[in-house]
DNA sequence: CGTGATCGTTGCATTCTCCGCAACGGCCAT
DNA sequence: ATGGCCGTTGCGGAGAATGCAACGATCACG
């Protein structure tokens, strides 16, 4: 809608790929150079690029403080979180907290496993929307016309043998997930890696986020880890509890 | 210097506080309802900003994937990486990674500590600038006039009766630091946590990051902890010495 | 040591874009 | 039913952003 500001916003994404110069991004935005540095340099005032000292740019330090600021800001993320940890002190595993946002689902808030073979993942980095346990907790809850929309815009990468090849048998997935109130993933994003999850709602009873818990198979069988299943449905009932009776408005 | 991204990007910030309204934009932007309004659309195009369900907007999913993607693509956080988690498996503790970007010190890498007692810290996380050891170890290598400016400028909160108080003693600090190549923060900034830490040198020998060592009083005494300097340092250098080998431009 | 090329930077005139206004329409509360 | 509030849209004018061309610094190469 703004010409200016769209094309000052394209940069970040361009930049997230690694550092450029003036005449990469100009080039690259289709834009002269002498445009691209006034756009750079507004950028730069609000510390969203830096300069280093090859005089090259890439994304800036605000950004990471911009991101910082808000995850921990999210309401559900600021009552889930205790219960969070307490659930890892529990079970010893990983847990993740999730929330799904235009067509993304993302990690908003992660306790680390207590063992000592541990997942990758990270806060704020997208989830595999097609095989997590998470993922299919919140798409299952959107409304048919939307949720058969997204699952035809996916791309089904097969991240291993079980991952869910195409629309088709995505959908029938979230369609059990939908009725059975939990989801897992057994080893669709990494072979040697169980899931189990819980979705947690609000007032209304549409889910607003949802949680997991994570282990690999050298420390627990997937069996062993369907036996937490009633701990994990509980802790995400007990969150959605306490979600949905804060008043709207809560400090500022 | 270009009064629309100046505009758009003020918004940021000021959602980064907490959800907000069209009209409240307005407002604390200083323009009209229906300028603001262009201007969320852009950023909210652009996946920077979020319009939850009560239509008020929040920071967007795109804000953290970028900060994430920004993150990994630094150069000496992926060479620095591995040696932390080594460092980390000898010693337990948590260990920091961080560097300096225009008057703000931050966090880009963390290893937890394996011992159940851990600190709160967080990737992207400004430091606290005027006690933390990696921050002495950044801000002792600048320039003196920069140093000196950036010193006189800067806050002086007593977290603790340990914090340095003023301008006075933190470049004191800062010139031990610069002498004898590594720096502690004995309960600085928190009474009952201590850190050791040493710099990471790029090929000209200026200091491109600082790396750290924190545990709790409970966990390991101060001396304890200084024991583990050797170790810290020659880490610090491993990372040195690789960095310093890397050709320039690696990797696109 | 000199010379050419490359890249970032600046001032300026033109034009396009963004801005504020005012009116519309939906929603909620009264 | 009705009034107020908030988000939204079309429009003309004004101001801002754009591209151009020239400058200057830095670096590589002869």
């Amino acid at each position: 809608m703004s010409q200016t500001v769209d094309r000052a916003l394209s940069i970040l994404p361009l930049l997230a790929q690694g550092p450029a110069d003036l005449g990469q991004v100009a080039m690259r935005l289709g834009v002269h150079k002498s445009t691209a540095l006034r756009l750079l340099r507004t950028l730069h005032e609000h510390g969203l690029v830096y300069r280093q000292e090859d005089q090259r740019y890439r994304l800036g330090a605000r950004l990471f403080a911009l991101a910082q600021e808000a995850v921990e800001n999210l309401d559900v993320r600021e009552i889930a979180h205790s219960h969070l940890v307490a659930l890892n002190e529990q079970c010893g595993h990983t847990v993740h907290l999730a929330v799904y946002e235009e067509n993304e689902v993302l990690y908003i808030d992660k306790v680390e496993s207590r063992y000592p073979v541990r997942m990758y993942s990270r806060i704020g980095k997208p989830v595999a929307i097609t095989v997590a346990a998470v993922a299919k907790l919140l798409l299952a809850d959107l409304a048919e016309p939307e949720r058969r929309a997204i699952a035809e815009r996916l791309d089904y990468p097969m991240y291993t043998s079980r991952s869910l090849p195409n629309a088709g048998a995505f959908l029938k997935e979230l369609a059990v997930v939908r009725e059975q109130g939990w989801a897992t993933d057994l080893g669709g994003h990494e072979e040697s890696i169980n899931c189990i999850g819980a979705p947690i709602r609000g007032a209304d009873g549409r889910v607003v986020a949802a949680m997991s818990v994570s282990a690999p198979n050298v420390v627990v069988t997937a069996e062993e880890l369907l036996t937490l299943l009633p701990l994990v449905r509980r802790t995400a009932d007990t969150i959605s509890r306490e979600y949905s009776g804060t008043t709207p408005t809560k400090k500022a």
